[in-house]
DNA sequence: ATAGTTTGCTTAATCGTTTAAGCGGAGGTT
DNA sequence: AACCTCCGCTTAAACGATTAAGCAAACTAT
C-alpha cells in the first residue's frame, strides 16, 4: 500500500527541510553540522515512523564503497570449501560486509569471469583461494590496487598479502607419523598442479621420507588430474600396489582425492589399516564415519576463514599497508586409518 | 596508472560528444535513436579502448534492477544446502544474475535479518528455505511485492510459489521398503519442527506403517531439537532400542540426523543392518563410504535448484504471475543398509 | 519558396545519497 | 553604529548511468 521505498527527500519533505539536514541528521553528523536540536528530533522521529532504509546503492555509488567482499573459491560444494564460506559469510556481516561467492572449479578462465564480473559489481575487495595459472589475475588486482588477500593458496614468487596452512609442515608430519608407526613404503596421491600449496604437500612428503632414511621410489608418489579424479586415483592405488615395491600406506593430499581412494580401495577389498594405512588432508564426517576412522589433518578453518576476513577488513579501512603473510598449523588428527603396525618392532 | 574508472563521459569526452550518445550506442539503441554511423562506430572503438565497464550501481540506481538474487538457506556448510547453492549459483549465472547467499542457521530471526540486508541492497528476488516460524516474513515479501520462490519447503497455508520435494511420497517410499524388506518395528528420528516438510516426512512415515498394516508405537517416532542434534539423537536411539518393542530400523529424516545417529549406532556397536535397518534423507559420501551403504532418498537437487532459478528469472522479467507450485519426486537408491532380512519368509 | 519531415545530436532531469559552500539573521564586541 | 562570529539552515554539485524532450540543420514534398 505505502510508497514503495522511502528515501530521504521525503523525510524532508514531511519535515519541511533540506534532503541535506535528514542526511546530517541520520549519519550522526548533527554536532558537527550545527543541527537544531528539535528538527534533529523531529528527522529522527519521521525516519523511524516511515521506516526509513537508506538505499545502498546510492551510497555505494556516491562513496566508491559497496561494503560487499568477492569471495572466490574452487567449490561451494567441496565440504572444505563450503566451510570457509560459512566462516567468511559470519565474519564478513559480524563486519558490516556481505559476502559474494563464486566457483572457479580450479579454472583460470572462470576465475578471471568471476574476477571481472565481481569487480564490475565493484566490490571492495576479494578473499581468494587461486587456480592454478591465474598469476596474472593476481597482478592485474595489484596493478588496479584492489586490495585483496589471498588464502590456503599463495605464489611465493608474487608478494602479497596471505593466510595459509603451512602445508610443508602438515605433509611433513603426516609422513613422519606413518613411519613412526612402522609403515615402511609410503604412497601419495596428490592433484597434478603447479600451485605451490600442492608443491609444498608434496615437499613435506618428500622430506619426511628421506629424513626418516626412508628410500623413495617415485612410482609412490601420483599425481592426478584434477578434471578426472574418479579414474586417476583409481590408476593410481592400482599401479601403486602392483609396483615391486607396494605401498603399505597413502597419502591423500586433499579430501575429494581420498574419497574416490577409499571408494576404490574399498572395492578392491582392501582392509585398512592392516592392508594400507591411510592418512588425507582435510576433515568430514567420511573419515570419522569410515569403518576405520581415518587420520587427517585438520586445518583451522575457522581461524582461516576469520583471519582472511580481518585482514581485508583491516585493508579496506585503516588502509594498513604492512603486509601480512600468515602461515597457520594444521592439526594431525590420529585415528585408526594410520595405527601402529605392531608386526613391526617400535 | 590509468584513470581508476572510466565513464560514460570519459567516452564521451574524448569522442567530443555528449554522454548520452555513448549510452544509446553503448546500448545498441543506434537505430531508434538515431545516431550516425561514423561517430557510433568511433564511440564503440574508444569504449573497446578505454576498456570501459559500465557501472552496476549507477545502472541498478537508475534502473532499479539489480541483477542479483537472494538465496536463503539453512547453512551453507550443510552438504545439501551447499550443492543447491552451487546449482542456483551457476544457473543464476547463466541467466546473468548474481546470487547473495545467506545462511539462517534455521533460525526465524537470523532469517529476517538476512532479508533485511539483503532487501536494502535491492536484491530483484529470492530464492528461500524457509526457517521454522517465518511465515510472517513470507506475508512480508508478499505485501511488499518482492519475488520469491520458496524451495524445499513452503507452507501449505500460504499461496506461493514453491519448488519442493514430494516429502511425504518419499517418506512413504522408504518405510514401504523397509516394511517390505522385512523390517517389523521401524522407527523414524525427525526434526522437532513445525516445517510443512517435516511434517510431510512424519506423516509419510506413519501412512507407510498403516498401509502396511504395521502397528505404529508413539515411541518409535522421536523428534529432536534443531539445535541440539547430536544429544537428541543419542538419546532418541537409546530409548527407541530400550523400549518393550525396540525398533529394528530406523528412518532418518536428515542428512545431519543420520550422521549424528551412524556415530553413536557404532559405538553401541551395533551392526548394520543386522542389528538395524537403516534408510536416511539426504545423500552424500558417507552414505557410500560406511562399512554398510546406506540407503538414502536422493532428492533432484539440480532440478531443484534450476528450476527454482528459472521460476524466479521468469517472474522478475516476463512477469509470469500463475502461480508455479512444483513438487519433484526424490529417489529411493538402494544399498546394503537396508537388505532383506532372511530370517524372515518373504 | 514554404512547410513539413527526418536526421543527428544535446540538454537536462532522474535514481538516492553526501557534503562543501554559502547565506541570512541573531548575538556579541568595541 | 559598524563589524565579527555563530548558528541553523539551504543550495547545488557529484557519483554514473538512462532517456524523454528539444533543437538546429538538411532534406523532401508540393
Amino acid at each position: 500500500m505505502s510508497k514503495i521505498k522511502v528515501s530521504i527527500k521525503d523525510i524532508a519533505q514531511k519535515a519541511g527541510v533540506s534532503t541535506a539536514l535528514v542526511s546530517y541528521v541520520l549519519n550522526g553528523k548533527e554536532k558537527e553540522s550545527r543541527v537544531g536540536q528539535e528538527i534533529a528530533l523531529k528527522i529522527k522521529q519521521i525516519a523511524a515512523e516511515l521506516n526509513y532504509q537508506p538505499s545502498h546503492l546510492a551510497k555505494s555509488l556516491r562513496s566508491g564503497k559497496t561494503h560487499t567482499i568477492g569471495l572466490i573459491i574452487a567449490d561451494i560444494s567441496n565440504p572444505f570449501f563450503a566451510n570457509i564460506a560459512r566462516v567468511v559469510e559470519d565474519e564478513a556481516k559480524r563486519n558490516g560486509y556481505t559476502v559474494i561467492i563464486g566457483s572457479s572449479d580450479e579454472n583460470a578462465d572462470k576465475s578471471r569471469d568471476l574476477l571481472d564480473v565481481l569487480i564490475n559489481r565493484q566490490v571492495d575487495g576479494f578473499i581468494i583461494v587461486s587456480s592454478e595459472n591465474s598469476e596474472q589475475q593476481i597482478h592485474n588486482l595489484k596493478d588496479k590496487n584492489i586490495p585483496f588477500v589471498l588464502l590456503d593458496r599463495y605464489f611465493p614468487e608474487i608478494p602479497t598479502d596471505f593466510v595459509s596452512t603451512d602445508h610443508y609442515k602438515a605433509s611433513y608430519d603426516a609422513g613422519t607419523h606413518l613411519v613412526r608407526n612402522g609403515y615402511k613404503r609410503i604412497g601419495m596421491i596428490a592433484y597434478d598442479s603447479h600451485l605451490f600449496h600442492m608443491q609444498e604437500r608434496i615437499r613435506g612428503y618428500r622430506d619426511s621420507l628421506r629424513d626418516n632414511k626412508i628410500d623413495y621410489q617415485n612410482s609412490w608418489l601420483k599425481p592426478v588430474k584434477i578434471n578426472n579424479i574418479e579414474n586417476g586415483v583409481k590408476a593410481s592405488i592400482d599401479d601403486m600396489l602392483a609396483s615391486d615395491q607396494p605401498v603399505d600406506a597413502i597419502l591423500f593430499a586433499t579430501y575429494s582425492l581420498a574419497v574416490s581412494g577409499l571408494k576404490h580401495i574399498n572395492l578392491l577389498r582392501l582392509k585398512v589399516p592392516e592392508d594400507l594405512g591411510i592418512v588425507s588432508f582435510g576433515q568430514a564426517e567420511v573419515f570419522e564415519l569410515y569403518y576405520c576412522p581415518i587420520t587427517y589433518l585438520k586445518q583451522p578453518i575457522v581461524l582461516l576463514g576469520q583471519t582472511a576476513v580481518e585482514l581485508l577488513v583491516k585493508k579496506l579501512t585503516n588502509n594498513l599497508n604492512e603486509p601480512a603473510q600468515i602461515l597457520m598449523k594444521a592439526e594431525l588428527i590420529e585415528r585408526a586409518s594410520s595405527k601402529t603396525k605392531y608386526s613391526v618392532s617400535a
